[in-house]
DNA sequence: AGTTTAGTGTTAATTTTTTAACATTAAATT
DNA sequence: AATTTAATGTTAAAAAATTAACACTAAACT
């Protein structure tokens, strides 16, 4: 049961690193306008070096500005993040993880979208 | 961007709460076993008691033992925890989530889970 | 009955996280 | 050119999390 490197992170590190997941590249400015429980932005600021120092992101300077970003393979955190949860909730199953998502009242997939996920299955199928 | 409540927590607290979602009920020392890289037990029992006090797990007595187990309903806990994920990594689609799952080598679905996965789109497109 | 074992109760030190003030610098504005 | 604005650099206080020692109690064992 040993943590992750994302599992490593204190609450508002994950936070922040959740946002550069959804979002790509983001400044301090615009983390603390994403957050709408932000602390100041100095404090941001704070973070985000820290972050930098744990290897999590880098920056790249643009005029005066750090932009920053995550610096670990988007697709293999997805990978682990997904199983985690697979395995956290779900029995590791991708199947219970679906049934229970299409089973949530609030979500209503499109029928294209479904169409979609049908392909993705069925293409699985054949390898 | 307001934080869950599991997003509340510590790193601790989330990695001991992880262990309840996936077994349900739980003493200290079988949390103690299950984490590699635990602390003392006097500290698990430690966390155990902050943790019913924030309302995240109750127990019940069991001759001497307190056996705890995640207080939050299950399954509001999953369905918000895949959503947040989607979020994260995958734009918010299930679909994308499946084909990258899929997509990973280290993965083989056996036929019969893909055909139960197949069958569960199926029934929810004639919804 | 005495001793060991396995549990809980209480308390507190240490470490980490979180926060932000204050200083400095350079660009943009007046 | 002077002033304001918007950025980063440095440092440190406050709060929270993490850890575990020590005390106590009751059951199980000898």
């Amino acid at each position: 049961m040993s943590p992750s490197k994302l599992q490593q992170l204190s609450r508002r590190e994950r936070q922040i690193m959740d946002l550069f997941f959804q979002k790509g590249k983001l400044t301090a400015q615009q983390v603390t306008d994403l957050l709408d429980d932000a602390p100041s932005y100095t404090t941001v600021r704070t973070l985000l070096r820290i972050l930098e120092e744990k290897g999590q992101l880098s920056h790249t300077q643009s005029g005066r500005q750090y932009v920053y970003q995550a610096v670990e393979a988007k697709d293999e955190v997805k990978q682990h993040s997904l199983k985690h949860l697979l395995k956290t909730f779900f029995g590791g199953s991708i199947t219970e993880a679906v049934a229970t998502f299409l089973d949530n009242p609030d979500t209503d997939l499109s029928a294209e979208e479904l169409e979609e996920l049908e392909k993705i299955v069925q293409a699985a199928k054949k390898r």
